[in-house]
DNA sequence: TAACCATGCTACAAATAATGTAGCATGGTT
DNA sequence: AACCATGCTACATTATTTGTAGCATGGTTA
């Protein structure tokens, strides 16, 4: 899968706009969740591979190499962690863990 | 693949907290895409299949039906359109779009 | 210094998911 | 009665993900 540099050839869209690079980067297995595990702070490979509680080695690589070129996250000797693009990125998204807390109780009822 | 209600079996997650369900969700192809191009006002089946620029009608179907069971969007005459809690989930991300264009910019350099 | 670790990662076959195209059923219109 | 548009299904092809095994490297420890 070619990796969706905005204004590139992005997966399911014939623009590339920004946006839809963001989509697609986002709507990959575990792209948000490498994400979502790395704001606890930076992380080794294997202690990535256990905060996502299942994850492909295999896998978890191509992501990281994926994150590594569009500079959402890079990786020092403290291991993986956030770029400050990342960050941003992830301010943005963190309010899900308190919807989706409200969400899953909506759905209980 | 199994709809990833909270609690239960979900992929990639052996807790199946909020978090790692929402996370899969949105971690499918055009999940994330199909919410933001739904933001925009009700569209019908096809209108919506042209919003999304490239997307498969088995593929829109399928995501449609899930996101249905997890009450992100509901059917109406009008067509589909976001749910009061798919609003809520659209308001959090809304963020991405000026984000990505500035993240498009930075890539640029 | 040789036998252990742990770590980061690759190989690769099997399983699963997405695509693309064709087309069917239904409910209007002309 | 022939014609549309819509919502969607079928299904074969192609692409992605998983899972397991294990290798190479760089410390430790005995």
């Amino acid at each position: 899968m070619t990796i969706p540099l905005p204004g590139g050839q992005v997966r399911g869209s014939k623009t590339g706009k920004p946006i839809m690079a963001l989509l697609d980067l986002l709507g990959r297995t575990w792209a948000l969740g490498i994400i979502w595990h790395l704001h606890t702070g930076p992380a080794t490979f294997r202690e990535l591979q256990q905060r996502c509680e299942k994850i492909s080695p295999t896998l978890l690589n191509t992501r990281l190499k994926e994150l590594k070129t569009l500079q959402l996250i890079e990786s020092q000797v403290s291991g993986y962690q956030l770029s400050r693009q990342g960050v941003d990125l992830f301010d943005i998204i963190s309010p899900l863990g308190v919807w989706s807390s409200q969400w899953a109780q909506a759905l209980k009822e």
